[in-house]
DNA sequence: CTCGCTAGTCG
DNA sequence: CCGACTAGCGAGG
């Protein structure tokens, strides 16, 4: 060790006992081990050793070491036979923590220490010198009165709880003494827990003043006669001997031996995978993902660790105080080992599934007391709920707001809502407030609404609640949290840490049903809860959030988060006993800080080239308008299918071909197509002039309507958990969906253009879904295909066929082409008869042909619904699973509908979760890369940056390789990913 | 004003 | 034949 290195101690002892009684009573979850301390102290060694630049220590550790009391005997006993003699046996449920936390520290690999015959606080004042004299720094990681003697300019305390640093103005503010005068104060004052004598009648203040006045406890005591309150002077010359006693009691030894010196406690690196073995065994889920994610281990792989402790005895908690101390609504948290009901957690389970089952029964009954919601309205109630979050680590959270899009919303109000004790479903104290923070007065008002009254100010809480937000040791809980993430990232707030139930629940049950909060209520709670509209209309009658009255806006709000927690606690094990959280960890929860971003980042459009092509577009529809009445004969509304069945199949006569699924003649392009085909002219006019109408209305005219005011660039909204087979979606407007296939559709692309001094970068996957089939199914053709880089559909249609690929007629690869969709979608003679408007024989017999070729893709679909119909899902490579619960149907075109998708679904997914795994790497790439290439879009196949023209060189090979590797490590593809990429100042050039 | 239907855009 | 979203129409509240 050598100056200006930092020496941490950990005063671990002390911190046992605080934590015990500060923290919930946690229980381990299989079997009912009190762990609630071991936890604390591994959140707390965690964050000291990752994050104590962030804590107002403000420094990071080079030597480290955590310091224990030895279960004997000390000097101090010998000394004075009373001496802690008060201390009554610690509580049973701390018994099985000692050999816990010594273990844990030994998990962190870090020296633990305890020497026979000396407390903890005297090792850690042997060290504290030892280091000061080195000139290093020490910080003490305690809040124990007994080390505040060690405090000097270059020795601190912290306390880890509060997160507040004690240096010398600390001490001298709490006990009116500075440091080096504490011996003699806590000489005075004594110590009745530990049997320290001290003086009778003598207090905190009065010990500091009388050492104010007389410099020291010698000095007092030599001119005692001297003090003019005659009890105090007796008292003070009767008991000098017992100060006496009591210094040499309080005063900490500098020269305890050490088995470690200083320099053996040199902070070594983590062994992740040993920490994670221990924390598995633990259970402490979030801890053990956060250091999984840290080292970048695979904690699925890593097996739990065996402990060496003893297993406690599976044992209800003490029923600490029975009685609630927050009884009625107050603006205050719930207490924290305040009340709680039968631990459900500890009844026997053994297992996270019948863990997951316990908690779903335990909240599928419980009630939701709306009474117990507060309204936060000053800043102290404020401090308590947050200092509550801090403590429990755990909070769900939302942020109401004036509109639900999250780039044109004004924040409105901040719910939180917290449980006393996770692992309390049932009995446990769930609750939540919501702060105000931009209500405005009502509308009655004339003069327009101002600012409401009472209520918080938006930056002085905002920068309360920052710290907590973006604290990565405090986990957020909420639903469809990009809303929330994105929202208040434009308020300078960056969420860290969260888990959101939304893509929880879809994770697990994509496919069985609506991931909305409501659903999921009514799905897991039993609850029905309060919908939008009751609190602020609609319609006509609607207000924004800000304009609803406070207390109805803090019931709505606060039961958002209330049941997000619940959910919460109801989804989280379930996801460790279905053996999701990879999928969910990896493709989902990432996504939504790379989402918020790219939505944030939006895209700039042309809008005189989308009015000029509307105006062009008019023109022309306008034209074919007026030969479409003159070739019916009247005028009637084009856009109604059933007028315009009339005209064709009615007045016309023309040969009807199809009907829809409601009996009406079909007018659509295909049926108008045949139509045309032999002759017809009107038919032919109807396609082109609703090809014109589509694209005015849905493009040109709507896109400039989504240019935000501010940033002037379009900002789509991705939704995460839209799909069965996990592919995004994207609306308002929907950018998936922006014309290709037509030159005049084409066009609409030239609008979205690239900000000046940079272009647009297109980079999407050739054929991802036929490689993922030909990996999946294991085509041995396929994949000699694509490993020697053939063109497909030239090489199905050769196979079929038996035509040389070489002067291959164009048709035949037409066919071959849409054979292999075809079987992508879970090919049927009826649909491959359709696409290719042939018999349905001949695609019958084309498909019998291909499987005759092809066997292993037959046995792949009948492997694939063979299984759906076993599990009711399907899985991607990567472990998503789509539902299908309809894959039992009676009905048989039911049933054959659900079993296509199924076939599709694993292909349509793996294809989904590949792109998301290189979203999710891209960012981090292109930081190490030192590239400023900025993702804008997706579009399932295909990645939009927006990359600096000095940069497109460099950026375009990390941009290909990050999509082709995406799939490893975890999974090798048998075939490989080629991506296609190209520069240019708009979309339509760049693709 | 809401909702279902038809149609058409994309991958 | 798979997966999405949106516009316009028109029926029903």
């Amino acid at each position: 060790m050598k100056k200006g290195d930092h020496l941490f101690l950990i005063d671990g002892s002390g911190f046992i006992f605080r934590a015990f009684h500060a923290l919930p009573p946690l229980t381990r979850k299989s079997d009912g081990l009190p762990v609630g301390a071991v936890s604390g102290f591994c959140n707390m060694l965690w964050k000291l050793l990752t994050d104590a630049r962030d804590t107002s220590v403000g420094v990071t550790p080079s030597h480290f070491a955590v310091i224990f009391d030895y279960s004997a005997r000390t000097f101090r006993k010998d000394i004075y036979d009373a001496y802690k003699a008060n201390r009554s046996a610690p509580p049973e449920d701390l018994v099985p923590q000692f050999g816990l936390i010594r273990e844990a520290t030994r998990a962190f690999n870090l020296p633990c220490i305890e020497t026979e015959g000396f407390e903890a606080d005297d090792i850690i004042a042997t060290y504290a010198r030892k280091a000061e004299a080195i000139g290093a720094d020490v910080t003490i990681v305690s809040s124990d009165k007994d080390l505040m003697q060690l405090v000097t300019a270059n020795v601190h305390m912290y306390d880890s709880m509060k997160d507040k640093q004690i240096s010398i103005a600390e001490v001298i503010e709490k006990w009116g003494v500075p440091p080096e005068k504490m011996i003699d104060l806590q000489a005075l004052v004594g110590d009745s827990v530990d049997n320290v004598p001290g003086i009778p009648g003598i207090g905190p203040k009065t010990a500091a003043q009388l050492l104010e006045e007389f410099g020291d406890l010698d000095g007092l005591l030599a001119r005692a006669g001297e003090i003019k309150q005659v009890k105090r002077r007796e008292n003070i010359l009767a008991h000098a001997d017992q100060a006496r006693l009591s210094r040499r009691l309080v005063e900490l030894r500098t020269d305890v031996p050490l088995d470690l010196n200083l320099d053996a406690l040199v902070l070594e690196p983590q062994d992740g995978p040993r920490l994670i073995g221990f924390l598995k065994a633990m259970e402490f889920g979030t801890l053990t993902r956060r250091v999984a994610a840290a080292c970048d281990c695979d904690a699925d792989a890593i097996e739990p660790a065996a402990l060496h402790v003893e297993k406690a005895e599976a044992a209800h908690g003490p029923d600490l105080d029975a009685a609630d101390p927050n009884a009625g609504p107050s603006a205050a948290p719930p207490a924290r080992a305040g009340a709680r009901g039968k631990d459900a957690d500890v009844t026997g389970e053994t297992s996270p599934a019948e863990l997951a089952k316990s908690r779903a029964d335990a909240f599928a009954t419980a009630k939701i007391d709306k009474s117990c919601y507060v309204t936060i309205r000053d800043v102290e109630a404020l401090d308590d709920w947050i200092r509550a979050a801090s403590e429990t680590g755990l909070i769900a959270f939302e942020a109401e707001a004036t509109s639900i899009d999250p780039m044109q919303a004004e924040l409105a109000g901040i719910s939180l809502s917290l449980a006393d004790n996770t692992h309390t479903p049932a009995g446990g104290e769930i609750c939540s407030a919501y702060i105000p923070l931009g209500h405005k007065s009502g509308a009655s008002d004339l003069l327009g609404g101002g600012t409401s009254e009472n209520q918080l100010s938006m930056p002085e809480a905002l920068e309360r609640l920052k710290p907590v937000l973006e604290d990565a040791s405090v986990l957020k809980v909420g639903h469809n949290l990009k809303f929330a993430y994105l929202l208040l990232k434009r308020y300078g707030i960056v969420v860290k840490s969260y888990d959101d139930v939304m893509l929880m629940s879809y994770v697990l049950e994509a496919g069985k049903g609506g991931q909305g909060l409501d659903s999921l209520s009514e799905r897991w709670l039993g609850h029905i809860p309060m919908t939008y509209k009751e609190v602020a209309g609609s319609g006509k009658a609607g207000v924004t959030f800000d304009m609803v009255d406070i207390e109805k806006a803090m019931t709505y709000a606060a039961e958002k988060v209330d049941l997000a927690l619940r959910i919460w606690l109801v989804l989280k094990p379930r996801l460790v006993a279905e053996r999701l959280t990879a999928v969910y960890e990896r493709l989902e929860r990432p996504m939504v800080a790379t989402l918020a971003e790219m939505e944030e980042r939006g895209i700039t459009i042309d809008r005189q080239i989308l009015s000029r092509l509307s105006g062009e577009l008019a023109q022309k529809a306008a034209a074919f308008e007026d030969e479409i009445f003159q070739l019916a004969g009247e005028r009637f509304t084009i856009g109604s299918p059933k007028q315009l069945g009339d005209i064709l199949f009615g007045k016309m006569g023309l040969p009807g071909g199809a009907k829809t699924k409601t009996g009406q003649w079909s007018t659509s392009a295909q049926v108008l197509e045949e139509l045309a085909a032999v002759g017809h002219e009107l038919p032919r006019k109807i396609v082109d002039w609703r090809q014109l109408t589509k694209l005015k209305s849905t493009y040109t005219d709507a896109l400039p309507g989504y240019v935000h005011p501010q940033t002037k660039r379009v900002h789509t909204s991705y939704s995460l958990a839209s799909t069965t087979t996990g592919r995004l979606s994207s609306v308002e407007p929907n950018l998936q969906n922006i014309p290709i296939r037509t030159t005049e559709g084409r066009k609409i692309r030239t609008a979205f253009i690239s900000t000046p001094g940079h272009k647009l970068v297109s980079a999407d996957y050739s054929q991802i879904e036929l490689r993922v089939l030909a990996h999946v199914a294991d085509i041995p053709q396929l994949r000699q295909a694509f490993a020697d880089g053939v063109d497909i559909h030239s090489m199905t249609a050769s196979e079929m066929f038996g035509v040389p690929v070489e002067g291959m007629p164009a048709d035949v690869r037409r066919r071959a082409k849409a054979i292999n969709f075809g079987i992508i979608y879970g090919i049927s003679a009826f649909g491959l008869a359709n696409q290719l408007s042939i018999e349905r024989s001949e695609a019958g017999d084309y498909i019998k042909r291909y499987f005759e070729r092809f066997p292993g893709i037959r046995d792949y679909m009948e492997n694939t619904k063979a299984f759906a119909r076993e599990h009711g899902y399907v899985e991607t490579i990567f472990g998503r699973r789509a539902h299908y619960p309809d894959i039992r149907s009676s009905n048989p075109s039911v049933r054959a509908f659900n079993e296509r998708a199924a076939i599709n679904a694993p292909i349509q997914g793996s294809a989904a979760d590949i792109i998301r795994r290189a979203m999710v790497k891209m960012e981090g790439v292109m930081s190490k890369a030192q590239l400023s290439a900025r993702m804008l879009l997706q579009v399932h196949d295909e990645l939009i940056f927006e990359v600096e023209d000095a940069e497109i060189e460099a950026t375009l090979p990390v941009v290909v390789s990050t999509m082709e590797q995406a799939a490893m490590p975890a999974i090798a593809m048998r075939v490989p990913l080629k991506v296609d990429v190209r520069a240019a100042h708009n979309w339509d050039e760049a693709h």
